[in-house]
DNA sequence: TCAACATATAACCAATCGGCTATACGTCAA
DNA sequence: TTGACGTATAGCCGATTGGTTATATGTTGA
């Protein structure tokens, strides 16, 4: 996860994935909406790329990238750890209550 | 969440993050499950605070550091928009033809 | 076959990063 | 009040990062 999560720390290369979630773009494509040059949008790309975020196929001459969205899976597997932490306590502490009486009538044998 | 995506994206700030999860912890306990220095756990505490992840309040002479997991909202938020594209297709396929079904049944009038 | 095109890589540069040591600062205990 | 403790900051260093220009590589069309 800690290369994905680097990938997407940048704020160009999550751009990039915001892009290919419109669907596959070859790297001209891309390069349009930055004001950066093509070898430093490649290097972005070659990050993505190992970070498992996208995939890339020859097209003719030219390279068609996609996006690899399961990559982000991991991150969202970390992230959702701590969801228990911000939702409303208020609601947090009615589930707890709600277990613990579902609890006491399960144990009422 | 440029801030929150950087401070996360490292793997001691995580272990950070990881241990405020179970409670919070002054400086040297922190300390204690590292092997760098104090100055440097300082300095991820600072990021981790700057990014909102962490608030801290004086407790006689030691600090207290306490998990402030709000802070990741927004990282869970931004995932969130790519979990459609991960998800399996045929589970979705599923879930659109439940949908459809649904809609048939209602139609039935 | 060769010139033009699309992309990747190489090599470099300034800025940022994660670590360090030294030190400053605030608080408690003697 | 002063010395020890807990933490933060300052200042330094080597590695990494995101950008650049120049060039290599592969593909297509004339």
């Amino acid at each position: 996860m800690d290369a994905v999560l680097k990938a997407v720390a940048d704020p160009s290369r999550r751009a990039v994935l915001d892009l290919l979630a419109e669907g596959e773009k070859s790297v001209s494509d891309l390069l349009s909406h930055f004001t950066f040059s093509q070898p430093a949008l490649s290097k972005h790309l070659r990050l993505l790329r190992e970070a498992g975020l996208v995939v890339s196929r020859p097209v003719g001459r030219t390279r068609v990238y996609s996006l690899e969205a399961a990559g982000l899976r991991s991150v969202a597997e970390w992230v959702a750890h701590y969801e228990q932490f911000w939702t409303d306590r208020l609601d947090h502490l009615g589930q707890v209550l709600d277990r613990m009486a579902e609890e006491e009538s399960g144990h009422a044998d």
